[in-house]
DNA sequence: TCGACGATTGCC
DNA sequence: GCAATCGTCGAG
């Protein structure tokens, strides 16, 4: 069953932990649908998390982090790789989750060149688009109990106290 | 317009 | 250890 903006809209520092378990679908235009298990997410809340894009303040870039929670927030980074987000929160506080690893493939990198992502994913509701969106796992186990958190990867820019928060999510 | 830099990856 | 590679954003 899809995620919609029920499990979206709540702050991201429930919804990054939640995502650990479940799995993400992308259904491509020729037909072909792949499926990959979140095995691990961060979390980037609010203008004063100095790590979070959104702490430059609104820009055409972060723009969607301040609406509503589901949307999908897309980033090109380094020159080659697109970042997958999704939007949280009810809206007017800016907030995204970072997918940053599956099960089948590791690496936000990796991950958003296997499922074709480009800038004309940013904005794509979660709960209607035919391509890219968030299901339930009727299989899986993972339970809230066996995810743990890490600090988040890649941000010592955004100095000590940011960049110490447990905000990263994974599955053991 | 110009230049610095990045929520990464893979090869040296 | 470091190059690849380009969109974004603030400064000029």
């Amino acid at each position: 069953m899809r995620l919609t903006n029920d499990f979206f809209g709540r702050d991201v520092l429930e919804v990054a932990p939640e995502l650990i378990g479940k799995v993400l679908v992308r259904k491509f235009e020729n037909g072909n649908t792949i499926r990959f298990t979140i095995n691990e997410t961060e979390a980037y809340r609010g203008e004063e998390d100095l790590a979070c894009h959104a702490s430059k303040g609104r820009t055409p870039r972060t723009e969607v982090m301040y609406r509503q929670g589901g949307l999908i927030y897309v980033y090109f980074i380094y020159g080659m790789y697109w970042m997958l987000n999704f939007t949280t929160g009810p809206g007017n506080h800016p907030q995204a989750v970072l997918i940053r690893g599956t099960k089948e493939i590791n690496g936000p990198g990796r991950i958003g060149r296997a499922l074709g992502l480009d800038k004309t994913f940013y904005g794509e509701d979660l709960s209607t688009s035919l391509r890219l969106w968030v299901e339930e796992n009727s299989t899986s186990a993972t339970s809230e109990h066996t995810i743990i958190a890490k600090p988040r990867i890649g941000i010592n820019y955004a100095g000590n106290f940011w960049a110490k928060k447990p905000w990263r999510f994974l599955a053991p």
